[in-house]
DNA sequence: GGAACTCGCCAC
DNA sequence: AAACGTGGCGAGTTCC
């Protein structure tokens, strides 16, 4: 892609930013290499039982023999081959190229549980790869991820050797097989800070609608929650209790909708990756539990009169159209504007000075310009972070960044000043930067332990 | 023997 | 009528 910042500034931020950004890669991020070293064989031992497991089923014969025993249990392709081709069973989902996918969801839903094995034992592979990455790229006793601002043409950054941006975090145990790695410098505490919700509230500055703007503006609201209790038909939203129902909403509605999804695919991913639903009919009993209760998701739905994935499909296409139309109406206008402004022109422009052009789909056009700004807004606070950080000879240093957030190795007698000043570029000196930004602006900070790993990441 | 591709999976 | 945005990386596979 070229980059096409259209102003001074614009370029500046880059120019700035890829200073700051090698001063974070110089410093690196400490390893324990021990612990590497002793996890990663612990990790095969598992991997090694689970294959065990799988070699004595009747499916592992079938497969072998299929393929003349040249088995390579590793091998996506060759296992669609052989369930697809070979087995001749009707594939439930399909890849980009019109082939029958392996991939979890698609594994799951053939009820074969010899192949659960086979995914269980995948979750301990990605831990191991993460592991060697770690320790392949190490330099004594430290990694140096690369942060980039020259490759992603939304003007969002990308990260590799290793890529410091996806390290599992959603799968418990995966996550603190992987985690535990990372640690601070001797006597030093990892911390990250990370804007809340800052895609949303940037989006805002774009399209202003006012329901919106009011979410974001009364802390007491929570549209994650007034949608998880129109999709779920709640009578009462209980924190504790429905906790899964919102995260759910977010994830596989509220997002979606935003990127630009529908609510077939939504309602698809609600029912089966939130709530553990099959794609048939339900039965009661189906899916998780809600906590605290006898009393599964599917129970719940069935007594609201939705008791199959059909009737949750048009129950979330009667939601999309009220989302659109009833609660972000001027939302919705932005978007069929912003698109027309690309057709017309060829091109978007970011409010951070930057130019998108090239082949854009509608989706692309409102996308980019979100994705953009808003990363621009951690850019701007790493690169001020950064400046304080020299000028004060903070023996505290920026390692790291997520699009959203900032990693630190931070010297603990410095971390009230770290945090307080942290707050205050973030959330008023940014703003004064740039007044464009019309909604408030926060920071969510996260830390560990002295000498501790990262882990053990809990809130503040 | 390496480049290019597909697939799956991790993050935001 | 059609239908999810941005990356990196490993492994397997195919092509030249």
């Amino acid at each position: 892609m070229t980059l096409n910042p259209q102003t001074p500034k614009a370029y500046r931020l880059l120019h700035d930013g890829i200073l700051a950004f090698a001063r974070a890669e110089q410093q690196g991020i400490r390893v324990d290499l021990d612990y590497v070293e002793k996890k990663k064989i612990w990790v095969t031992n598992k991997m090694d039982k689970l294959e065990d497991h799988f070699k004595r089923t009747n499916l592992y014969h079938h497969w072998a023999h299929a393929v003349k025993g040249k088995i390579n249990i590793n091998s996506g392709t060759q296992l669609a081959h052989f369930l697809y081709n070979v087995k001749k069973i009707e594939p439930v989902k399909f890849t980009v190229t019109g082939k029958g996918a392996t991939d979890e969801e698609a594994l799951k839903q053939l009820n074969i549980p010899e192949l659960d094995i086979l995914l269980d034992r995948t979750r301990y592979k990605k831990a191991w790869d993460v592991l060697n990455g770690f320790e392949k790229e190490q330099v004594t006793g430290f990694v140096h991820p690369f942060f980039n601002l020259h490759l992603v043409r939304t003007y969002r950054s990308s990260s590799d050797s290793p890529n410091f941006q996806n390290i599992p975090k959603r799968d418990e145990e995966i996550m603190q097989i992987c985690r535990r790695a990372l640690v601070p410098r001797e006597g030093h505490q990892l911390v990250e800070i990370d804007f809340s919700g800052l895609e949303v509230r940037i989006a805002a500055c774009y399209h202003k609608d006012p329901k919106m703007l009011e979410y974001i503006n009364d802390p007491k609201s929570d549209m994650h929650r007034d949608m998880a209790i129109q999709i779920f038909m709640l009578d009462k939203f209980d924190k504790t209790k429905h906790n899964i129902l919102r995260q759910a909403a977010k994830n596989g509605f509220v997002f979606p909708e935003f990127y630009g999804d529908y609510f077939g695919n939504c309602a698809i991913g609600m029912a089966y990756t939130w709530c553990k639903l099959p794609q048939s009919k339900w039965d009661r009993g189906q899916g998780i539990t809600l906590d605290g209760d006898n009393f599964t998701i599917s129970d719940h739905l069935i007594a609201k009169g939705i008791s199959s994935l059909d009737d949750f499909t048009d129950h979330i296409r009667v939601i999309e159209k009220d989302f659109w139309e009833n609660r972000f109406p001027d939302y919705a206008e932005w978007k069929d504007r912003w698109w027309k402004i690309y057709q017309k022109y060829g091109y978007v422009d970011l409010l951070t000075g930057f130019r998108c052009s090239g082949v854009m789909g509608k989706n692309d056009s409102i996308n980019y310009p979100v994705q953009g700004a808003a990363f621009h807004c951690n850019l701007w606070t790493f690169i001020e972070l950064d400046r304080i950080m020299q000028k004060e000879k903070w023996d505290t240093h920026l390692i790291g960044q997520i699009h959203d957030s900032i990693i630190m190795d931070v010297h603990p007698a410095e971390l009230p000043h770290v945090i307080e000043t942290a707050k205050r570029v973030a959330g008023t000196d940014l703003r004064n930067a740039w007044p464009w930004i019309i909604v408030p602006l926060d920071i969510d900070i996260e830390y560990c332990p002295i000498d501790g790993n990262w882990s053990e990441k809990v809130k503040l």
